[in-house]
RNA sequence: GGUGAGGUGCCUGAGAGGCCGAAAGGAACAGUUUGCUAAACUGUCGUACGGGUAACCGUACCGAGGGUUCGAAUCCCUCCCUCACCGCCA
């Protein structure tokens, strides 16, 4: 959510920035500043007509302990006018200020100036590649095939326990996953996160603090009878661990990690481009989430962005890195990398992590803020990313490593694994 | 699920219609003193919005929302949450 003020006195700026975003309604910027305006008048009315009220009750209370009742009266025939105006004047700041917080949360955020102009995933910037794509023997088979040939995932199990996209993991493919999750914890532990293990299920306001709700209300399990939600990622407990919370300078950057089941409903994505591991309802992710002084976000951007980057050279993944243009970013962010690994076999990139920085969009739905030495609250900049979400991690791996005699383990991971090969 | 108790500032905790944005203590921060540490002393010590260049002023907030009243942290109603005990249980 972008700040009133802000918005109020960079129009312009604004503006230009949603239009990188390709935002559909640019009217609503101005009909926000005027809400704005009105808004502001209205709470100087209500302001000046409660202190006038106040100090009347103030003065009756006064004459009646010195026992002048006949003035005390005379005075209290004032209130019932003030009253209704007070009540008047509430009313409409109330709805004034519900009209404006509905609007404003239709606002995206603002692009950072290196965001590239674009508005589909066609016209994200390469900003990296890594590693050699390997050249796989002629009867090479796409994951699913290799998960069945192994006996190492499950889908059609899957099915019959839920149904479609949540998969069951079987042997060394459930080894698999659990070894992934802790050479990836132990990596951000490494990298300065502390591990956390929040609840999977959320509330409401914790929906709203980083954006899912109200805007994507259709992507996550609800539980309706207790009116809470299946997280889609890590990042919505971990980060409202600091909603309404005013840190110290000092404190930053906090750096909090966390493993999690992720839950998305996906709808309306059903075909061949989804199959097997591509895209499912249930899946494994480790997350990372920072909270930074506004001055140093970016460069935490890079730290980031870096440490996922390692991560992927030490599975000997190829990978890329986009920049991902107006068009195709999240409603939340500011500036995101997207990492995408090689899948041989289908020969496509995959997207295995998203890395972004918020700036105060979130932290100002959140009200997470930092003081300073000299005692200024201001918000802070909230960042995260995968490090990283296992199913596409997994398809990758065992499409570029298949060989006559099985599946290549890489090095960095067998001792997580305890095994070299899957055969 | 049943019964009972309770939600006040960073924490503990007082306040029970006006003098309360809220005592007191602790924590924290700044300073004085001390050879260092500790102690002692002094001061600071909520947030949001509105107005003002600023000092500052106004308004709102004592779980949330309504109500009574000239006036509500305090009285009434509704809801939410927490805790304790019982039941069930990994």
């Amino acid at each position: 959510m972008l700040q009133v003020s802000y918005i109020r006195e960079n129009r312009e700026k604004v503006l230009e920035r949603l239009s990188v975003k390709n935002f559909k309604q640019p009217e609503l910027v101005d009909e926000i500043i005027s809400l704005d305006e009105e808004r502001r008048q209205t709470q100087s009315q209500l302001d000046s007509t409660s202190a006038e009220a106040n100090s009347i009750a103030k003065q009756i209370g006064e004459l009646m302990r010195q026992g002048q009742k006949e003035q005390a009266e005379g005075l209290k025939a004032k209130s019932p006018a003030l009253k209704e105006r007070v009540k008047e004047l509430g009313d409409k700041l109330a709805s004034l200020e519900e009209k404006l917080q509905s609007q404003i949360v239709l606002l995206p955020n603002l692009p950072h100036t290196s965001v590239p102009k674009g508005v589909s995933a066609e016209d994200n910037e390469v900003a990296f590649e890594y590693g050699e794509k390997p050249s796989l023997p002629e009867n090479a088979l796409p994951h699913w095939e290799l998960a069945a040939k192994y006996d190492i995932i499950d889908f059609e199990l899957g099915n019959k326990i839920t149904g479609a996209g949540f998969p069951v993991y079987k042997g060394k493919g459930a080894k698999l996953q659990r070894a992934l999750i802790n050479f990836f914890l132990d990596h951000a532990e490494e990298a300065g996160y502390r591990e956390m293990q929040p609840p999977i299920v959320v509330n409401e306001a914790s929906g709203f603090g980083t954006g899912q709700l109200p805007d994507k209300e259709g992507q996550m399990y609800h539980v309706g009878i207790d009116n809470l939600y299946l997280i889609p990622t890590a990042e919505v407990p971990v980060t409202n661990l600091y909603r309404d919370v005013i840190l110290k300078e000092e404190e930053l950057p906090v750096k909090n990690c966390a493993y999690t089941p992720c839950f998305r409903r996906e709808a309306g994505s059903y075909g061949a481009h989804v199959r097997g591991l591509n895209r499912l309802h249930q899946f494994d992710k480790v997350e990372i989430v920072q909270i930074s002084h506004p001055e140093k976000s970016y460069d935490i951007l890079e730290e980031m962005s870096a440490h996922v980057q390692s991560l992927l050279k030490k599975l000997e993944l190829p990978y890329r890195v986009l920049r991902l243009c107006g068009g195709d970013m999240s409603f939340t962010s500011a500036l995101t990398y997207d990492m995408e690994v090689w899948c041989a076999a289908q020969a496509r990139w995959l997207e295995v992590s998203s890395v972004s920085n918020f700036e105060t969009f979130q932290s100002n739905r959140l009200k997470l803020r930092f003081k300073g030495k000299e005692g200024k609250t201001q918000l802070a900049h909230t960042l995260n990313g995968s490090a990283l979400a296992l199913p596409r991690i997994v398809a990758s791996l065992l499409e570029n490593n298949q060989t006559e005699k099985g599946i290549r383990i890489p090095a960095a991971l067998v001792p997580y694994t305890k095994f070299e090969w899957i055969d």
